[in-house]
DNA sequence: ATGGCGCGTTGCACGCGA
């Protein structure tokens, strides 16, 4: 069983990349971030000619997160508010949170704020959307033993995470109050499924567009898996497939699988 | 220190990403 998490920089611009990965990988799930369409507009056709099923939250322009699946999922939902009743609602206004179970694994994928710079409102708001997601998944523990939350977290945990030109405290995606409010979540009971089998840095999921970073390998490991104990455990790879950040056009992200 | 590239937009410059 293999689960991807591929931040996309929209679905219909990459779709021909994404059905040409999906043939190649033939990862039983995938999770996307930044689709950016609205749910009728999302390309099925072509998944569904794959032999996946999809499931999808989205919205225009911005953000939106998909899960491309071979069997069908269950449990399906889409944002905080079906697990955290008493959320206020518009922390699920951004279409960021879609969650779902197969063979026994709730998986959520995630696109958490990027935050824009530190001190800025919409650091302010990542913060407070991590503090959100905290309970929604000290939530989901109470009823899922295996979990795996995957997406786009748009941190860098530690140092080793990030290329050698940008180390910075006050850097968005490596302050600290950023790494606290991740290392918060993950004490509720997740670990990092890619450390599980990689201990040096220098592998990374996104480069900026800009300053021909990727040819330069400068770049960032903020795409993730974090995965439950006994999942954890059942592990048996997990890597990144930068072949697709080579291609002509791009996503500024590459693709991360983890196999059980 | 700044901006650089690419995406979508009732688009034709701008907000946003990271």
């Amino acid at each position: 069983m293999k689960i991807a998490t591929w931040n996309v920089n929209s679905i219909r611009t990459r779709l021909e990349q994404v059905i040409d990965w999906l043939g190649q990988s033939n990862v039983d799930v995938l999770c996307m971030q930044e689709i950016k369409v609205v749910d009728a507009q999302f390309p099925c056709a072509p998944f569904e000619e794959l032999g996946y099923h999809l499931y999808f939250s989205g919205q225009k322009a911005y953000n939106g997160v998909a899960i491309a699946s071979r069997q069908p999922l269950l449990d399906v939902s889409c944002g905080f508010a079906p697990t955290l009743l008493n959320i206020q609602a518009d922390w699920d206004e951004q279409k960021r949170v879609i969650t779902g179970k197969i063979d026994g694994i709730t998986i959520v994928n995630l696109y958490v704020p990027n935050g824009s710079a530190v001190g800025s409102e919409k650091y302010e708001y990542k913060l407070g959307w991590l503090a959100v997601l905290q309970e929604y998944l000290r939530s989901l523990l109470l009823s899922q033993a295996a979990i795996c939350v995957c997406g786009d977290f748009n941190i860098a945990l530690e140092d080793k995470d990030i290329h050698h030109s940008a180390k910075s405290e006050n850097h968005i995606m490596a302050s600290e109050p950023e790494r606290q409010a991740l290392r918060d979540i993950l004490l509720l009971g997740f670990a990092d499924a890619f450390r599980k089998f990689t201990s040096e840095g220098g592998h990374y999921s996104w480069w900026d567009y800009r300053a021909a970073s990727f040819r330069r390998n400068l770049g960032w490991r903020i795409d993730h898996h974090y995965l439950t104990p006994a999942l954890y455990e059942r592990a048996k790879s997990c890597t990144i497939d930068v072949a697709p950040r080579k291609l002509p056009q791009p996503s500024d992200h590459a693709p991360v699988i983890v196999e059980f």
